[in-house]
RNA sequence: GGCGGUGUAGCUCAGCUGGUUAGAGCACACGGUUCAUACCCGUGGCGUCACUGGUUCGAAUCCAGUCACCGCUACCA
C-alpha cells in the first residue's frame, strides 16, 4: 500500500433530502482540514464523505418528485460535489448509500453478525418518527404529549411532528450484551470521544443500561434487503454506520481490498455533529465488537453553528422559520472560500456551540487576513521588489542584525506547537501560532525599518538580510495555513518563488527556518485578502 | 426530577493543585510612522472576577448556599 502510516477520517454521511447547509459544511470543512494537515506532515490520509440514501423519507420524497428513489438521489447528490468542491474540499472518496459496495459490505455484515450470534429475531411494537428515523416508547411519547399539552396526539418528543405506530417484525442487534465492554472501553480510552465533556455524557447514558436495538424494517423496501430474509430491509442507521467499512474494501472480494482494509482500519478519526453522538460512541462501537473488528481511535464531536442576534446579543438556533438561516452561499460572498474557513475554523469554539454572525466574521476577516497577514505580504513583496529588483536577497551573514534575528526566534519550534494543536482539533489555537509569527514579522519592519536602510549603501547586506527574513517568515506561514486556506497559502508561496513546496509531504522540514533560497523571483500581485469595508 | 457544565474587560476567551498593581486577541481612544490593503507600530482606559456567606495571614482560584444560562438523561429507581 504505503510505507507512510495511514490516516483515515470520515464525516457523517449526509442526508440526501436536505441541501446541504452551514451545519454539514462545518462538520465537512473540520475534516478537510485535518486531512490537508495530515497530508502535508506525511501521512497516507484517506478522507471520507459522503450521502445517506436510503430509508422512508427518501422514498416519500421521490414519489412526491415523480421520480423513483434512486433517480431522486442522483438528482440531489450533484448539489454536494458543487459546494464540497467550492468549498476546497479535498476528499479522496464520496461514498453513497446506494452504491453495489455498500450492498455488498451491509449483507457481508449481516452474515457476520448472524455467525456471531449478536442478532435475532423479535418484533417491535412502537412509534417511529419517520423524519428522525427514531423509535419511541409508549412512555416516552405519552410523557412528551402530556409535557407538550398535545395529549393523545403522538407527535415526536424531539421534532413535534406526527408519528407513525409501528408494530412489525425485526431483527434485533443485542446492543444491551455491550454494556459493559462498552463502559470497560470509555475507561481504557478516554481520549475516545472528544471533547471529554461529551465522553461523560456517552458513559452516563450506557451506565444507564442500553436496550437492543430494531434493526431492521418490513415496511417498505427502500434499502439493504438482509441478505437471509428477503422481507426485510436494513435499517438506516445499521446501513449508514457501515459505510466508514464499506469504503475501505470490507466485505469486497480479492486480495487488494483485503490488504486495504488491513491498512485503513481501524478509521482513526470519526467527525460527527452534537447530535449522533449516541450512534457513533455507542452503538457503532458496539457494532463492531461483535463482529471483532477494530475500534475507531476517536470520535471528534463538534457543536451546532449558532446566530447571534445583533441586536440582543444572544445566541439564536438557525431555522428557516425565524429567519435568521444562513447559507453557505451568503458566507463565501462576504469573506471568499478561504476567508470563509478561516473564521469557521478558528472562531467558533471546537465542541461547544459557537455563535457566529456577520459582523464578527468581518472583524476577524480584517484583523488577522488582511491587515495582518495579506499586509504583510503586500509590503513584504513590495519592498523586494523595489530594493532588490523582485529577486530574493542572499543572507551576508556579515551584516548587522545577522545574529541577533527575532524572526528566527518567533519561528522556533514553531511546527511542534502548531502541530499539537492542529492533531487536537484547537484549529483557532494552531492559527494563533502562526498570526503570532506574522504579528512578529509586521513588528519586525517597524524595528528595522528597512526604508532607512535602503538610503544607506553601506547597510545593503543589512537590508538584504531584513528581506530575507520577512520573505522567510512569509514562507513558513505560509505552510502552516495551507491547511485552512489551500488556494491563497500557494499563491503566498508562489509570489515569493517557492510554488515547489506547496506540495510537500514534509510539514516539519518546510517549517524548518532558514530554507528560502537567494535568487528567486517575487512577484507583488493583488491584495490576497482585500480589506471589508 | 437526576447527572454534568458554565457565569472573568464592549466581544471571544486564558487564568493548573489559593499569594505582588487580574491577563490575551479583537473592538475602542490617543500618539508615531510610511515599505504596505487608511496599513503597521506604540500608549491608554475599561472589569464590584454572577450573588451571599464561610475557611484562610491572604481567594477569581477552596467550601456552602442563591440566581442565571447550557448540555445530557429520565416508567419507577
Amino acid at each position: 500500500m504505503s510505507s507512510k502510516p495511514s490516516y483515515y477520517i470520515t464525516t457523517p454521511i449526509y442526508y440526501v433530502n436536505a441541501d446541504p447547509h452551514l451545519g454539514t459544511a462545518y462538520s465537512t470543512i473540520i475534516a478537510d482540514v485535518q486531512a490537508r494537515y495530515r497530508r502535508a506532515a506525511g501521512y497516507n490520509v484517506k478522507f471520507l464523505t459522503g450521502m445517506d440514501e436510503h430509508g422512508q423519507k427518501v422514498a416519500e420524497a421521490a414519489e412526491k418528485h415523480g421520480m423513483t428513489p434512486q433517480e431522486w438521489c442522483d438528482s440531489q447528490a450533484p448539489h454536494f460535489h458543487e459546494l464540497w468542491n467550492e468549498l476546497e474540499i479535498s476528499n479522496d472518496d464520496f461514498i453513497r448509500t446506494t452504491e453495489p459496495r455498500q450492498k455488498r459490505a451491509v449483507q457481508y455484515l449481516w452474515e457476520r453478525m448472524q455467525e456471531a450470534g449478536y442478532i435475532y429475531k423479535g418484533s417491535y411494537d412502537g412509534w417511529y418518527c419517520v423524519p428522525d428515523e427514531t423509535f419511541f416508547t409508549e412512555t416516552q411519547v405519552e410523557k412528551a404529549d402530556e409535557a407538550r399539552g398535545t395529549e393523545g396526539a403522538h407527535l415526536c418528543p424531539d421534532c413535534d411532528r406526527p408519528l407513525e405506530r409501528v408494530k412489525e417484525e425485526s431483527w434485533f442487534f443485542k446492543l444491551s450484551a455491550f454494556q459493559d465492554k462498552l463502559l470497560a472501553l470509555y475507561d481504557e480510552h478516554p481520549d475516545f470521544v472528544q471533547p471529554d465533556f461529551r465522553m461523560n455524557e456517552v458513559r452516563s447514558f450506557v451506565a444507564g443500561g442500553l436496550n437492543d436495538l430494531s434493526v431492521s424494517r418490513t415496511s417498505f423496501d427502500w434499502g439493504i434487503e438482509v441478505p437471509f430474509d428477503d422481507e426485510h430491509v436494513t435499517y438506516v442507521w445499521f446501513d449508514a454506520l457501515t459505510n466508514y467499512l464499506t469504503a475501505v474494501g470490507y466485505g469486497a472480494e480479492g486480495d487488494e481490498a483485503a490488504a486495504d482494509f488491513a491498512y485503513r482500519w481501524p478509521v482513526q478519526t470519526h467527525i460527527v455533529g452534537k447530535d449522533i453522538i449516541r450512534f457513533h460512541c455507542v452503538i457503532w462501537p458496539a457494532m463492531l465488537m461483535a463482529l471483532g473488528e477494530a475500534l475507531p481511535e476517536h470520535v471528534f464531536a463538534h457543536g451546532f453553528l449558532t446566530v447571534k442576534n445583533e441586536e440582543t446579543g444572544k445566541a439564536e438556533k438557525m431555522s428557516k422559520s425565524r429567519g435568521n438561516a444562513i447559507a453557505p452561499r451568503e458566507v463565501i460572498e462576504k469573506l471568499g472560500v478561504e476567508g470563509y474557513r478561516y473564521y469557521f475554523m478558528t472562531d467558533v469554539t471546537p465542541g461547544t456551540d459557537g455563535a457566529i454572525s456577520f459582523g464578527r466574521m468581518e472583524q476577524v476577516y480584517n484583523a488577522d487576513l488582511a491587515n495582518s497577514w495579506g499586509n504583510l505580504i503586500s509590503r513584504s513583496t513590495n519592498m523586494c521588489i523595489k530594493y532588490f529588483g523582485g529577486v530574493t536577497p542572499a543572507r551576508a551573514a556579515d551584516a548587522v542584525g545577522y545574529a541577533e534575528n527575532p524572526l528566527a526566534a518567533a519561528a522556533e519550534g514553531i511546527f511542534e506547537r502548531y502541530a499539537a494543536k492542529m492533531e487536537a482539533f484547537a484549529y483557532g489555537d494552531a492559527a494563533r501560532e502562526v498570526m503570532d509569527l506574522i504579528h512578529a514579522a509586521n513588528h519586525y519592519i517597524e524595528d528595522s525599518e528597512p526604508w532607512t536602510l535602503a538610503k544607506d549603501p553601506a547597510k545593503a547586506g543589512e537590508l538584504a538580510n531584513v528581506i530575507w527574513n520577512l520573505l522567510e517568515a512569509i514562507r513558513i506561514s505560509a505552510h502552516l495555513l495551507m491547511p485552512l486556506m489551500p488556494s491563497t497559502s500557494a499563491e503566498a508561496l508562489r509570489r515569493i518563488g517557492c510554488e515547489g513546496e506547496a506540495a510537500t509531504d514534509d510539514m516539519a522540514a518546510a517549517c524548518t527556518w532558514g530554507q528560502l533560497a537567494a535568487g528567486l523571483p517575487v512577484e507583488k500581485g493583488e491584495a490576497l485578502f482585500p480589506r471589508l469595508a
